[in-house]
DNA sequence: AAAGATCACAACCGCTCCTCG
DNA sequence: ACGAGGAGCGGTTGTGATCTT
């Protein structure tokens, strides 16, 4: 509490890191390792707090990292998910190991929260009651109330991720493989390098080039990889089927090797929301909205969807 | 073409959690 | 058991880019 912020110190550089910063950022992981970042800017010289070194090695410079738009796939995903989740958005990143929690958080609010409102809106004027504040209940009742939710979600996400679902949207709606995902951005980083380096420092500063500058850096680095990223934890049984359905329906290698921070918000011990902070009801609720806005996304595009596939309020509630 | 409005996203801030002595 | 320090998370802000008038 007392703890004096740690980017109070005179001489703490703010603000959009320059590729000659990312540079020795990197060199310095690739080194060392990530971790311990209280010693990385004395140990680096440079001139930022631990914590935006942390933050710009997790969000930009790991390897790994999938810059740019979101596929369908990982929108769906991401609305599917805070349903269940709420706004904990490494969880939810967990699930996505290619984007960062900083990069869903701002694609739901910047993209993701207008797209439902719009949706909401759009329906009879259901908004107001759909954002209204739940009723009150007591702790017990909801922590109760909750994981039979929660069960029951998954239940109707299994469902919902039959594989005749699964095959269409496999089909049509392909992900990349994360390791050419990773390659066309690294292109892109190469190229827009390349500019930089033709327009010199007078470029350099704007923070898009300086993320490229420094990825193209990292894409001959994937050793760090194996540093850079927690080793994949075993996720628990719990989590196991919710994460299979979503492997097979998403159709990302990577689930059953991300970490799991669902698995632990479901435990049976109700801890779901640890702090007092409730489970965003008013993204629960309007689940049916979601799933026929999904679903209308799929028949537009002339898919069968079948009839059990929603997961609709009397399931989640 | 210019000015204002809006959007998108990188980065910061403050709080909480976790670990270790 | 307790406190301090470090790491992580989620909300918010600042600013450059893009769109609209």
């Amino acid at each position: 509490m007392g703890r004096p912020p740690c980017c109070d110190k005179l001489g703490v550089k703010k603000g959009p890191w320059t590729p000659e910063e990312d540079i020795i950022l990197v060199s310095y992981i690739q080194e060392h390792g990530p971790g311990n970042w209280r010693a990385v800017p004395t140990n680096t010289g440079l001139l930022r707090c631990s914590k935006s070194c942390r933050l710009r090695w997790t969000n930009y410079l790991r390897p790994g990292i999938k810059l740019g738009n979101f596929t369908e796939q990982e929108e769906k995903m991401i609305i599917h998910l805070q349903a269940l989740l709420g706004n904990r958005w490494a969880a939810i990143a967990s699930y996505l190991p290619q984007r960062t929690d900083n990069d869903i958080k701002n694609y739901w609010n910047t993209h993701l929260k207008k797209k439902l409102k719009k949706l909401q809106t759009g329906h009879g004027g259901h908004s107001k009651e759909i954002l209204s504040t739940p009723q009150p209940i007591s702790r017990g009742q909801w922590e109760r109330r909750l994981q039979t939710d929660i069960h029951m979600a998954r239940q109707a996400l299994c469902e919902a991720l039959s594989p005749e679902k699964q095959t269409c949207l496999i089909d049509d709606l392909k992900p990349a493989p994360p390791s050419s995902t990773y390659a066309s951005s690294t292109e892109n980083i190469a190229k827009l390098l390349k500019g930089w380096m033709r327009n010199g420092s007078k470029k350099s500063q704007t923070s898009s080039i300086t993320t490229q500058n420094s990825l193209t850096i990292m894409a001959g680095a994937d050793s760090v990889c194996s540093e850079g990223t927690p080793s994949p934890s075993k996720p628990d049984n719990s989590s196991i089927d919710l994460s299979d359905a979503l492997e097979s329906f998403f159709g990302f290698e990577s689930f059953g090797s991300s970490n799991s921070d669902l698995s632990q918000s479901m435990s049976p011990d109700g801890s779901l929301f640890q702090d007092e902070s409730k489970p965003d009801f008013s993204a629960l609720v309007p689940l049916s909205l979601l799933e026929k806005w999904l679903l209308d996304d799929e028949v537009a595009q002339g898919k069968d969807i079948p009839e059990d596939a929603t997961i609709n309020e009397n399931n989640i509630f």
